[in-house]
DNA sequence: ACTTTCATTGACAACGCTGTCAGCTTGCTG
DNA sequence: CAGCAAGCTGACAGCGTTGTCAATGAAAGT
């Protein structure tokens, strides 16, 4: 049988350490204004007993929860999520907080209320927003009405006074689309991303300037509406395929979609990159698992949400650092689903 | 401006409907001996004042912290997680539990610590443990011992006086080696899966069984050792393919390494189906987005998290039905990655 | 009518921490 | 060496619930 000791408690640490409760708690809670030999007297005996404080009585005596809840799109790519997931809670736990998820359907018409009611039942003093909910305006709104801080990731526009993390999806763009032009391409599709996304308007705008730049023409009759899921990709493509002069490479905004190029391209009998270049964006899990591996833009996801979290629990914490970080740097990875032109 | 009004608390509703705080507390945790009519009176004032109960003060005086912790291999494949996740989530909510996640990366050999460190910080009232962690011997007798219940989903062997969710395994594997069997396929591949899953056996069985019921000769030269990761998948089936008389059907134990076996065929120049037809388990989200889309077995995955999580609050609560659960349905999905031989 | 028995209700003490504020030490300053 | 500010420490009152147990009231038995 193990000890199975009681739990021990504040006092059991302050007895044992001959002082009051409140310097226990000081120490705890690395408050100052403690000599420093008190301290370690305290800090032997918390280890000794193997206290640990009790969370529900810190949050009843200090209002404060140490929640930080991480809302998400249901649908979003899961690897995306598993990244922005473990990254904010390496970070959270270490700093004593509790990451909670909760995921959303969209489009919701009752978003509000539901983010509403998770806030208050779970009382999450912070939130990491993942796009698109930085983006939607009413979660803003919302957060801001009820005090509530976040940091966005990805916004479209990033909002003054609150966190933002950004990445240079425009450059990352810019150079696949170059990447294509190089190896001989001069009909490049595109297709969009979803227009809730910060993301969407970047990439694009980064293929526009790669055309201009390298004095190819921009064709809008190449450029096709998608909604960053495997269905949209597929459906697009088969109407850029389905033009009089269908275009040698087709660049996605995302990996789900690039997978619907594929997979309709393949459909047709044409040969991936032989007949078709296909380019997409994110590096999920199965872009280097699907035949052909695919060209894309890998994020850096678990730094961001690393930093997201770390700016969080800074200004939760009240150790206000409030630097405006630089966007994050994407890296093009080249695989085989892209080549040059016969 | 929102009325923003101070959170009420159960003073406030005792005082509004002119009862003592401990007869609120009675309706709200839904304790008998209250008459209707007082029980009524409260939930009126209840739902007047917008009443929350304190969680914090809740467990502090209560000692129970309605927390409900999933714990889970990290590399497990998304897409089944996500499902997991869901389905407890779906029943945990409405009850008033927190469902909280912990990415573990198999195998550690600190997981015992990890798992109390958790266990401890948040304060987890019980486990839901999904495939391999109820298989790993540490776990259910660390967690026996912490006194903590838990709901294992898929173990190898259902430990007695806990909860077991279970499903058909062999008898999809079964019927997915039956339906190659009548494609006319006679050497048919297998890649076992991770030998620390419970369901690796039992898929291997079907394949066994349905193999002897058919009059088929067991050939161990078909038979590999997989670990449910797509490279492993690739590398067992280049071991196949290397044989003088390869198989003309691979049945890979989950469709990660499906994957990986149509990874490896299409890199050879063979043609799936046409040469070598290829199915899988689980149906991931992408199982239907590679190509060919793959003929794989469907777990009812979020309907299986949905009672563990039930069963196991169900324990909590002390609301103890214990009735033993008949194991679940998979579902044989038949898609374009296997065809009749030629 | 007079107990006895329950169902119903309430008073009040925990629960383990943090915030407030007062008191005690130090170390300086003049 | 008095006087004062700053550093350090502790006493104690909450925080919003639940558990315990006693009090009350109503129903049933004699």
């Amino acid at each position: 049988m193990t000890p199975e000791r009681t739990k021990a408690t504040i006092f059991d640490v302050a007895r044992r350490a001959g002082v009051s409760i409140k310097t226990v708690s000081r120490v705890v809670n690395n408050e100052p204004n403690v000599r420093q030999r008190t301290r370690d007297k305290v800090l032997r005996s918390v280890r000794e007993l193997r206290y640990l404080p009790n969370a529900a009585a810190r949050e009843l005596g200090g209002k404060r929860s140490r929640v930080v809840g991480l809302i998400y799109e249901n649908a979003q790519e899961f690897s995306y999520l598993n990244d922005l997931f473990n990254g904010a809670l390496r970070i959270c736990e270490p700093a004593g907080y509790t990451l909670l998820l909760r995921p959303l359907t969209l489009p919701d018409p009752e978003i509000v209320e539901h983010i509403r009611q998770f806030a208050l039942n779970a009382r999450v003093e912070g939130f990491v927003l993942p796009a698109p909910l930085g983006d939607l305006p009413e979660v803003p709104a919302l957060l801001r009405e009820m005090k509530i801080p976040f940091a966005a990731i990805t916004p479209r526009e990033p909002a003054p006074d609150e966190i933002n993390i950004l990445c240079n999806d425009e450059a990352a763009s810019f150079s696949l689309t170059e990447l294509l032009i190089d190896q001989g391409h001069r009909a490049i599709g595109f297709i969009k991303g979803h227009p809730d996304h910060g993301a969407s308007a970047k990439r694009f705008a980064g293929y526009r300037q790669a055309l201009k730049k390298n004095g190819l023409p921009y064709s809008a009759r190449l450029v096709r509406q998608g909604y960053f899921d495997f269905d949209s990709g597929q459906t697009a493509a088969a109407r850029l395929l389905d033009l009089p002069q269908p275009p040698s490479a087709i660049l996605a905004s995302n990996d789900d979609m690039a997978a619907g190029v594929i997979f309709e391209a393949r459909g047709r009998g044409l040969n991936v990159p032989g007949d078709l270049s296909i380019a997409g964006f994110d590096d999920t899990r199965f872009s280097s698992r699907i035949w052909p591996p695919l060209t894309t833009v890998r994020q850096p996801i678990v730094r961001m949400a690393e930093t997201a979290a770390g700016l969080l629990i800074d200004k939760l914490d009240g150790s206000d650092t409030a630097k405006p970080e630089a966007p994050f740097e994407c890296e093009v990875v080249i695989r085989e689903s892209t080549a040059s032109l016969a």
